[in-house]
This record gives structure tokens, sequence and C-alpha cells, in this order.
DNA sequence: TAACTATATTAGAATATGCTAATATACTAA
DNA sequence: TTAGTATATTAGCATATTCTAATATAGTTA
């Protein structure tokens, strides 16, 4: 116990400790997605993709006003958490939301 | 422009960069709660305010496990950020999710 | 094939984050 | 007033994050 305080709720205690670890899973993977969208650059990246679909490295580049290189480094991390895919089409590659997040 | 293709899509470009530019200070609030969110210990922690409504410091340092330093330090970055708010009965220190965020 | 283009990856530096340990603050109670 | 309790704050360290600059990769085109 932290605090010696007589009057703790142990009941309270209890139920939070099991609540948490069942919750713990979905948790963490909901503070994944969370960090995710915690930096305002990728952000910013999402909403572009909800208002326009699908875009390239150098688009978003462009618009973004950043080099290429972060931006790739941003969408990286955003693919790798499930919250874009690509494909490739020639030498430019696409980026948008995968059907399976727009349909939740 | 970041790279030197051909069919840049101009139009696309502007009216992000505009869009952007209309939704900035909203994106910056947004992103600033997602990453409160972000953080495992502080998504745990409003887990359990949606569940247990008001709970004191100490009582989140024995469901969390943490010592009370850390603890107090996030409930402040929550506080901050307007997620939680507190009120002191006594030598206790109870936090809750304030009224205006749970009616939205 | 060689040169070019779009994107990805890497190392490294600057900054941010989150903990520990120690201390400060504010209320309570003897 | 003095001692004790709950919480907050601070400094400092370890780790994580995000950028820059340089380089690698993979497809395209002459």
């Amino acid at each position: 116990m932290t605090c010696c305080r007589e009057s703790v709720d142990e009941k309270l205690i209890e139920n939070g400790i099991k609540y948490l670890e069942e919750e713990n899973k979905s948790i963490i993977s909901q503070a994944k997605i969370f960090s995710l969208l915690g930096n305002e650059v990728r952000l910013k990246i999402m909403m572009l993709f909800l208002k326009y679909e699908t875009m390239c490295v150098c688009d978003l580049s462009d618009i973004l006003q950043m080099k290429q290189s972060p931006i790739s480094q941003h969408l990286r991390k955003l693919k790798d958490g499930n919250l874009l895919e690509n494909k490739r089409e020639g030498m430019t590659i696409f980026y948008f939301i995968p059907q399976s997040i727009k349909t939740e």
C-alpha cells in the first residue's frame, strides 16, 4: 500500500487491478494508436487521407512542406501501426487508409 | 516541389495546404489529447476514471502498482490538458473527469 | 546497359519523455 | 507548536522521438 490512510477501499483496488488486467491488451493497442495520432505531422497526414483518399510521398511532402525523409519515416510508422497501407504504381507508391479501418 | 514528377496535382497540393491551415488549431489540440492518451499509464488512468468516477492519488498508485511520484506527474499532465480536474477533501485530493468532457 | 526518379533506410544529433530519489507543500491532529 | 500524512515538485538519468544529411533500393527510360 502506498499510503497509510485508514479508509482504503480494498474492493476498489482489487477490482481496478482486475479490470486493467482484463483490458490490458486492448489498452496497449489503443495507446499505440493514440501515440501514433499524438504527433502533429502524423495526425495531419491521417486527416489528409480522410479527405483525399490516396496520395504519394511527394504529395504529402509538398502539402506539409517537409522533406521526403521524415514523411517516409512517419508513413512507415503509420503503416506498421496498420493505419495506412500502400501500393506501388510504376515508380510511385500510393498510400491510403485500409478499408478495414474505414468501416470500423 | 520535392520531386520532379510530371503529373503533380497542383490543385490537391493547394487545397491540402489550405485545409491544414484552416484546421491547424484544432489539429494541434487534438494531437495534444492523443499524445496524452498515447501513454499506457495515462490511458489506464483515464479508463479507470471512466469506470470509477473518482479516485485519489493513493488509489491509483495502489491499482497501477506504481510509486506516487510518477502518478502525480501523469495526473498533472492530464489536468493541464483538461482531461481531469481535482478537488481537495481534507488531506486527500480527489481527481475526476470534468463534466464538460463527459457530455461531449 | 547507364542514368534517372521516387521512395526507404540509416546514423547521428537535439529534444522530449518518464522514471527514481529527494525534497517541498499543505492540511491534520496531538 | 510539533509531528505526521497525502500530494506536488524538482533534479537527474535513461530511453524514446523526430529531425537532417547521406546513402541505398527499386522501378523507369534513354
